[in-house]
DNA sequence: AACGTTTTCGAAAACGTTTTCGGTTGATAA
DNA sequence: TTATCAACCGAAAACGTTTTCGAAAACGTT
């Protein structure tokens, strides 16, 4: 089986040429309506469809938005990758998702494979931002739009979309301050991301401004990670205030959090997260909202507009600030 | 810039042909080993990239892989992406990724999109199965190969993996059978879906065979439904053993398990999952190992087995049942 | 030297579109 | 009647590959 129709068997049948189905079937004014008309019943009635692939080599347009992250996860990702599809869905664009596993060489691989492919922008969270910037080059080499989400690196020109990491974790020193805590652990992702690296300065910058010198900074590898050095940390010293800067890190110290409030502990804890994870625990977590959703809702936005202004330096600015807001799972 | 260069530069370049070019590039044995090493230098050099999209339109092929679930969730999907994308890549396939939301029309255009791309197969896990065999059918008439995952029809000749769910049910309410319960609740998903039934069946035809019968069960529509369900549920009766059929419904009913804790409730609660969320909970939770990742490695598997065998029908077996195993979180 | 065989290369068609450009038609105005 | 001008349609090139087929060259055998 298999018979593909294509735009020169519905030409042959109709008696007319491929160049007016083409048209008729893409609305260009050149065709007479009666025509168009008969055209595009006859190509309903046998159920053709274009072939993206002989079109997009043509017209140097792949309809291809490409995701590149470390890991798919289930913090985070999920929801940016649902408010990606969601929004480029709209305009025609399909999604092909890449892992790079904080792997260079890999991260290399699939930019090479975007190109190839000829994916007409790419959507990029990267861990090692200093690294990445010769694959970053790669892409404008070749004319391919990007934007970096989340995750952004310290250099000008490109386009990001992520919240202000410093700004966020200002705030939840802030809060733990407020909350009148005394001694305040931070739990952070691995220090060689830059966002860790961001987090903890905003952290300790508000907390030396607040005069708070009673809190301890802790960069962990991953997860596993997380976990032991929650514990460690609390045998050295009783906290009672703990901050972790993702959902990750939050699940991490989760079990001993329980095993701290069996002890009688009380314990204020502050996140930053995309906020569904919170309500899964029994005990109070207090966080800012890092809404995946809307951040791949928005650079997906963002990525589309750079794509559709033939000229992208005319958008109004390279650095989309996201709000994050304050909330609680009530437990 | 981009000034991308193609097999006629090179050709042009060198003093040859293109098609030679081309063969020297694939390894085509037509060519001398000398005129192949310069033309393969010469790409090297010059940082060719072949252009897939034109590659693919000359010999049918997009190297394209196509996933389509219902949506991406944190619960489950992750994993499976992961699984599958870690397999694909190692042979050249990338993965294109589009949810519907258990919308049939949307997923009837997902599958036209999938077709127009020429994407060479489809990975697929639905939820209405009996109203979802056109966009199969759909399928097969364009020749393209797909698998169902996690959640089949009952139908035969269509490739699926995924497990037993009615032999996993059925260990689940012997599971708590044995650990002595005396009222048992069972928490499934929304009765629409085959996979909810098959997994109610078992779990009662289990029980009616150990001759228990003070057993509920309860399908509910989704996450929220299912978090008033419970509370509702354990108002008419006081269970002593709970049957969650997946990780979402286990999260679900998370918030009450922890409230009846605290009421002194011995609760035993069994699951089937894919084994992450149990260990954030602070209260023991034995589940059966529904490994996503194992899924959907083994699901990508079976695909490029199906796509390589011009003769698919030679392959063993139509259904793939992936094994699972008891674990617990030791809560 | 003549013939057969193998090796090595190139011309051209093909994949299914889109777009440019020129030609034909019919109507309108002079 | 003739010139003008839209409106409408088709031929052909182009996008970047791969593959078929035949030609030419090189080699070996008598």
């Amino acid at each position: 089986m298999s018979n593909r129709i294509n735009i020169r068997d519905l030409a042959k049948m109709l008696g007319v040429s491929v160049s007016t189905v083409s048209k008729a079937l893409n609305d260009k004014s050149d065709i007479s309506p009666s025509l168009a008309k008969q055209i595009r019943e006859k190509a309903e009635e046998l159920n053709y469809r274009p072939n993206h692939i002989a079109s997009g080599l043509r017209n140097k347009k792949s309809k291809l938005i490409a995701l590149i992250i470390p890991e798919i996860t289930m913090y985070f990702f999920p929801s940016v990758i649902k408010g990606i599809e969601d929004h480029i869905k709209q305009f025609g664009y399909r999604l092909m998702v890449f892992q790079s596993k904080n792997d260079l060489s890999e991260e290399l691989r699939n930019i090479e494979i975007c190109i190839q492919q000829n994916v007409d922008g790419v959507l990029l969270s990267i861990t090692h931002p200093e690294n990445s910037i010769p694959h970053l080059e790669m892409l404008v080499e070749n004319d391919i739009p990007f934007v970096l989400f989340d995750k952004g690196v310290e250099r000008e020109g490109f386009f990001e979309v992520m919240i202000n990491d410093y700004n966020v974790s200002k705030m939840a020193a802030n809060h733990l301050v407020q909350r009148g805590c005394k001694r305040i652990l931070a739990l952070l992702g691995n220090s060689e991301m830059s966002i860790s690296r961001k987090r903890a300065k905003g952290f300790s910058e508000e907390m030396k401004k607040a005069g708070f010198s009673n809190f301890e900074m802790c960069f962990v590898k991953d997860f596993e990670d997380g976990k032991l050095m929650v514990e460690e940390e609390f045998k050295k010293k009783k906290f009672d205030g703990l901050f972790v800067m993702s959902d990750e890190l939050l699940a991490a110290s989760s079990k001993f959090v329980y095993s701290e409030m069996k002890n009688g502990v009380e314990l204020n804890v502050v996140a930053i997260s995309d906020g569904f994870l919170p309500h899964l625990f029994d005990f109070k977590v207090d966080y800012f909202h890092h809404d995946g959703f809307l951040l791949g809702q928005k650079s997906a936005e963002r990525m589309l507009a750079i794509m559709n202004d033939e000229n992208s330096k005319m958008l109004p600015d390279f650095y989309l600030e996201l709000e994050v807001s304050l909330k609680s799972n009530n437990g």
